[in-house]
DNA sequence: GCCGGTCTCGCGGATTATCGCGAATGACTG
DNA sequence: CAGTCATTCGCGATAATCCGCGAGACCGGC
């Protein structure tokens, strides 16, 4: 990717790892693009996106993925992305959505703008997520096996608070096993398998 | 990455969207290497390198991945592939992966090598199925949210029995937590998702 | 400015899960 | 027939979770 976008004349000054380390440069550097993978351990690339947009209001995020499934696209749109570009697709794709942010407009694969389209239209199938943000985020860190000792100091907050959101999800949600959070998450997409 | 390996002298031969397509790819057109992401739709990186094993023996995988955990890793090398690459890495390794395999080696990022040794440290072989009928039988029940005390009626066996095989299960994995044992029985089609 | 939602933190207690250890039985293997 | 392995059960201890409850701080919308 840094290939593909410095011959097209950008400057790539920053590479994370995970979505809490994207959040992080962000916040030093705040770049005019952030490219995120849907996709990324620690922090998912919508809710990266969303807290990116927290701590540098100025930074264009554009979403990387492989599934077209509406949910994330629609979560995705809600985080106030610039850009969804399918992986599946050429890497012209991708300078495309660049250049468009660049310019601060937007851009969409074709997968996407229908899927966004089709929602809209049947807006039935809009199914509200329950969870806040920081709820999500502590349901992808249960469901990437963390405990709730490690997730606290991951966040930045107390054991109990995590407990706290530990008990509030389970209640949304109906379950009251760690085994079904963590199919839960996986069914929704918050975690790979 | 059709740039990078091209600019190497690689040819590319064919592209997939998700994991299906790539092995019914390498089942028409049996390449010499095909590059795979672990996080595909359809079809996992994983389970399309064991496939394509199958359909086209000759044909070296490769996986690419963000996540580092142990059980992904492992489920590569049990699946036959003979590179795995961290995307957080430089391109110079996937290069590097593809060039080992090429001349019929093989290439692990640093992280992977030492999920492989600390699982070799933990026990002496890599099983193709490490896990007997009733530890998996077992490890479904535990996969759909069922506790210990619901398990042991459910089979006719003690509490503590259900304990032991909970025990050998994570021991065997090499995994400690709830949430880990419920995506590896997710993955290994134990459970649906 | 008030209200609802979110985020945060805390307490006490009940329930589960996890670890380390031992041990008996039966079945299959070499 | 000795060895290995799967299956079964147990004790004791520690760690993690789940539950019910309360409560202050902040923010955005009406």
């Amino acid at each position: 990717m840094r290939v593909i976008l410095e011959r097209e004349g950008f400057k790539v000054i920053a590479e994370a790892a995970n979505g809490r380390e994207a959040v992080e440069w962000c916040e030093k550097l705040h770049p005019d693009i952030a490219v995120l993978d849907l996709s990324m351990p620690l922090l998912n690339g919508i809710d990266a996106a969303r807290e990116i947009r927290r701590v540098s209001a100025d930074t264009k995020t554009i979403i990387l993925t492989m599934h077209n499934e509406r949910h994330f696209i629609l979560a995705g749109l809600r985080a106030g992305t610039r850009g969804f570009v399918m992986k599946t697709r050429s890497a012209v794709e991708l300078v495309h959505a660049v250049r468009e942010a660049a310019r601060g407009g937007a851009f969409f694969s074709p997968e996407v703008t229908q899927a966004a389209v089709e929602a809209y239209q049947n807006k039935s199938e809009l199914p509200e997520d329950p969870l806040t943000p920081r709820e999500r985020q502590v349901l992808q860190l249960i469901a990437e096996s963390k405990t709730t000792k490690e997730i606290a100091p991951l966040l930045g907050i107390s054991v109990k608070t995590v407990e706290t959101y530990r008990s509030r999800i389970m209640e949304k949600l109906g379950i009251h096993q760690t085994a079904g959070v963590v199919r839960y998450a996986i069914r929704h997409g918050v975690v790979e398998p």
